[in-house]
DNA sequence: TCTTACGTTTACGTTAACGTAAGCCAGCGA
DNA sequence: TCGCTGGCTTACGTTAACGTAAACGTAAGA
């Protein structure tokens, strides 16, 4: 269950240096054994919590909320409110994404069609 | 069909400076009277596609490309493809997302649960 | 005529999220 | 004992995408 920080930055394909940040921005707090951190498998979790909360599309800012909500009081109503309704945007932000996604995939179909046509008509 | 760049600035939601700073990048070449930026039609559609890339998650780099393959030669087969390539890895990273999003709603689901549960426990 | 709105250029400032480098310590296998 | 590996701290550097400020020009309206 005692990880390294290496051993976490391989696992989770980050560097160490990220890792550290993360902690300097008081995300993490592993704990030392003289100067080395030693990581717990909860140090790990949030560490995951993080890089899932980046890929949607959070600040590190915000990942940092996210976090504290799991951690120890299950309380602040508010904050968690706070929390659901940035949750709902994203969600809405994804729609958005996907509708251009789709719209940049139709056009980028005709346009790999006159591509080839084109191209045939070059061949001819 | 001409816009003043408050216009269009006004229309998309963006700074001025923004739109001027596109043109730096080499992503718009407005007319001129006198000084003054003028903006055709095709202008507008430009900035259209800039934000709609950026929306996706293109970085502008990505999106003066995007730009080039609607512009002057259809031509360049390389390229299209290179660009096809990016939007398959922005669906993927989309899909990712999506299970990210949905991961986080079931948890926030108990967390909410656990929340309410606390609250009515201190209420009676 | 004064001011208000809108436009211009030039140029330095800002924020996030690390990258990178320097200089140092500790353990370990040959 | 040497050299490597891995870890630590401190601190400056970097990139993107504008923001912001200064300093100026111009046309319209009260």
């Amino acid at each position: 269950m005692p990880y390294s920080i290496s051993d976490l930055a391989r696992e989770l394909d980050i560097t160490p240096r990220a890792i550290r940040f993360y902690e300097e921005q008081g995300m993490l707090s592993p704990e030392r054994r003289g100067q080395e951190r030693v990581y717990s498998g909860k140090d790990r979790v949030t560490l995951k919590l993080i890089l899932r909360g980046k890929r949607i599309g959070f600040s590190l800012a915000e990942c940092k909320e996210l976090i504290e909500l799991y951690d120890p009081e299950g309380g602040n109503r508010k904050q968690l409110e706070t929390f659901m309704h940035k949750i709902a945007e994203r969600r809405e932000q994804l729609e958005q994404q996907l509708l251009d996604i789709r719209q940049m995939q139709l056009e980028l179909d005709t346009a790999e069609e006159r591509c080839r046509a084109a191209l045939e008509a070059t061949t001819v």
